[in-house]
DNA sequence: CCAATAACAATAATTATTATCAATATTACC
DNA sequence: GGTAATATTGATAATAATTATTGTTATTGG
């Protein structure tokens, strides 16, 4: 078997999503990192990233208009994206309102569900005070 | 300003999606239509794709992993991805459930929700039954 | 300390999608 | 119906995001 070695770039990652409340994508972490090790590379910063979701240290949040974004708070919630300003923000919802959700969409389906995701769109706070 | 001339490429497009029940990508559609417009371009697919979507006659499914996928069902419905064979399948579920689920979201985040997509993930029924 | 090898930096390759542009198809008008 | 105007096409180049490759460096078990 192949065992995991420590690495200060993969920590380091981890320790900058983890404080964070943005939702950086691949790149947008590349930038933070090279400012502690200036020479990482962005293969390395995807290289990690992967590994991390895949180990379930973080999560990826993609809802299809261009990067995918990452997000350290691996606490259930959700996400909201503003069409304005394209900001990424969580939204926590109450748990009785999810499992609901979830038991409704288990009896109108014929197979296992065991995971869901789910993107909020809209105006941010900022944005629609803005707006007007 | 400008208007829009018919396209038999495109209308092909609108047929396919409308009575094919998988959720085929750009390039699966291609492949369709390429039987009946032989010397179709990948481009005229996309452009289509993105010109049918922006007037709402098919919906886009990104759920990250690769390409998008495209919907000729534009009747407000959820969508599940097998984990096992990838399969995109369609999940209704009742008004109330949704409403509530919408409502609930709105009560927890301060700016304005205008839309949501969710995706559920699992085994669908085939799977399910193959794993043992 | 040192050999084995996981992880690295640099960079090439791949994948998915969008943009460009000359040729063609569709439509409005006579 | 014929023709001018132009939306759409097919072919292809370009871009963006991500993954793979390769030789070098860092970590760790013995």
């Amino acid at each position: 078997m192949t065992t995991t070695k420590f690495s200060r770039q993969r920590e380091s990652i981890k320790d900058y999503l983890s404080t964070t409340k943005d939702h950086p994508t691949a790149d947008m972490v590349y930038d933070h990192i090279k400012k502690i090790y200036p020479n990482i590379s962005l293969g390395t910063v995807y290289r990690n990233l992967n590994f991390l979701v895949e180990q379930g240290s973080i999560i990826k949040v993609s809802y299809g208009n261009g990067s995918d974004h990452f997000d350290g708070n691996v606490l259930p919630h959700y996400h909201f994206i503003c069409r304005n300003c394209s900001a990424i923000e969580d939204i926590s919802m109450p748990k009785e309102a999810v499992e609901q959700f979830l038991h409704s969409a288990d009896e109108n389906f014929a197979g296992t569900i065991e995971a869901s995701s789910t993107y909020f769109y809209g105006l941010c706070k900022k944005c629609s005070e803005n707006k007007h």
